[in-house]
RNA sequence: GGGUCGGUGCCCGAGUGGCCAAAGGGAACUGGCUGUAAACCAGUCGCGCAAGCUUCGGAGGUUCAAAUCCUUCCCGGCCCA
């Protein structure tokens, strides 16, 4: 995982596309010079980081690897109040103790991404002192630095302005202060003069380095990442079912790994380069094999492979791949049982009734459907088949029984190309 | 607090007493072509095999009949104080 070639970060960032904007022109060329500390913060909006937040990991731990400090920022006070940007409309507030719970999941998540040795890297909570600054004193010591013109022409809040029904609270308002102010924060108990965030922190980072320009009279800098979008322009890391997340109880290793593999050509490219360790030759070369043989998705199979080793260890990675290679193989009815259960240890599973169901009820039973009338017009439709073997249009009815089953245990059930669930029998 | 406009299915959005399970678009799903891509083409897209049932912010009401009318409550936008 280590980078073992001495490439000056500036060049690491630069090729790999992930510098978006910078406050002053000098900051890549720092970045390859003395130590500096940088953050990135990270509210706790939910009580797992999901595929968008990776991308930051990835960029605090390539500033770390190039002997820099970093500190990761977990939202504690800002996530009571709830970033604009990037919305439309008013975010419901979290509780405190929704809020604390998401808070200690997403720590223990940030400490596995990023080195906490002395002098390596930081874990700290903006709650810290959000939660102890005086009103009075937030207003008159950070407040009085910008003024409302200032903040209304930031694209966060301009947005919501605009929007025909939408409105902001003061309290949204406020966000960027508050980010402002941890900036300051963070630059005055640690020396830190570097903040990250996607390209929508943009607005905010500034706001920290105004403050800390007129407070301190000293230069901070940002550093802003593109925002990672899929090939329709939408936003990375969401699938179907919702986010991709980190935490393997919400998504699976086999379920990410699916979802890398499934980057499209046209991005994938980009998605090695944000998201591993890969060498620029590397990542060309599989640029290359895209480009001339892309039904092999040796591009595609790479970024599962790395990605989800790097999130849940190089084990599971494997075996979400392994899975893969079986479930979608036409033969999985004659493989053996070992085989089977390996692969499908990490593939979606529910338990199997143990009277006889028919074809649609299995497959409301598996999640693959959500009523039995769409299970019907799934089979209707040709989209179904039973242990790799495509079930007949007319068949929604048919029974199952246990000489279905593979080893008398197992209903394999798909959906379609990509959709693969697990029933099975017992314990 | 006053005035005013609005709250419709995953999202946007039409519908203003029956012809409404509710137009249209997007998303999504399946099939075809492929490569477990993308694009494109076709179909599907509240629940139910069906008869039918349950939906249009919540609760009541008027009516043979309500997403559409009335009352009230909740939520949001804008303007005023």
């Amino acid at each position: 995982m280590a980078s073992l070639v001495p490439v000056p970060l500036s060049t690491e960032l630069t090729w790999r596309g992930l510098v978006h904007q910078v406050t002053d022109d000098g900051l890549l060329a720092r970045l390859d010079g003395a130590a500096v500390t940088a953050y990135i913060g990270f509210d706790p909006t939910a009580d797992s980081l999901h595929l968008g937040n990776l991308l930051m990991l990835c960029n605090l731990r390539r500033l770390q690897e190039a002997g820099h400090t970093v500190i990761a920022l977990a939202g504690g006070g800002t996530g009571m109040i709830g970033d604009p940007g990037g919305r439309s409309d008013e975010r419901s507030l979290l509780t405190r103790e929704m809020l604390e719970h998401n808070l200690r999941r997403i720590e223990g998540q940030l400490g596995r991404f990023v080195d906490l040795g002395p002098g390596r890297g930081l874990l700290v909570d903006n709650g810290d002192w959000l939660w102890n600054t005086g009103l009075l004193e937030f207003l008159r010591d950070v407040g009085k630095h910008f003024t409302v013109n200032q903040m209304v022409a930031k694209e966060s809040v301009r947005s919501r302005f605009e929007g025909r029904d939408s409105g902001i609270s003061y309290t949204e308002f406020s966000y960027m202060l508050l980010q402002g102010f941890d900036y300051l924060q963070l630059f005055r108990r640690h020396g830190c003069t570097l903040q990250g965030g996607g390209s929508d922190q943009w607005g905010n980072i500034t706001v920290g380095v105004d403050l800390i320009r007129r407070v301190e009279r000293a230069t901070a800098y940002g550093l802003t990442t593109p925002l990672v979008t899929m090939a329709d322009g939408t936003k990375y890391g969401k699938s179907v079912a919702g986010a991709v997340w980190l935490d393997p109880a919400r998504t699976s290793p086999y379920a990410l790994w699916q979802f890398l593999f499934n980057a499209e050509d046209a991005t994938v490219g980009q998605y090695l380069r944000f998201f591993t360790w890969r060498s620029r030759e590397e990542v060309e070369a599989l640029d290359r094999a895209t480009a001339e043989q892309p039904g092999r998705r040796l591009a595609q199979r790479a970024l599962a492979d790395d990605v989800t080793a790097l999130v849940h260890g190089p084990d599971e990675a494997a075996r979400a791949a392994r899975a893969a290679a079986v479930l979608f193989t036409p033969e999985v009815a004659s493989l053996d049982e070992a085989t089977l259960l390996t692969a499908l240890a990490d593939a979606p599973t529910a338990a199997l009734p143990p009277e006889g169901l028919t074809v649609a009820e299995a497959l409301v039973a598996a999640g693959l459907a959500g009523s039995g009338g769409a299970a019907r017009r799934l089979v209707s439709q040709g989209g179904v088949s039973v242990n790799g073997r495509k079930v007949d249009p007319a068949d929604a009815e048919r029974v199952l029984t246990s000489a279905d089953a593979v080893h008398g245990r197992f209903l394999l059930l798909r959906k379609g190309k990509r959709d693969q669930a697990v029933l099975r029998a017992g314990a």
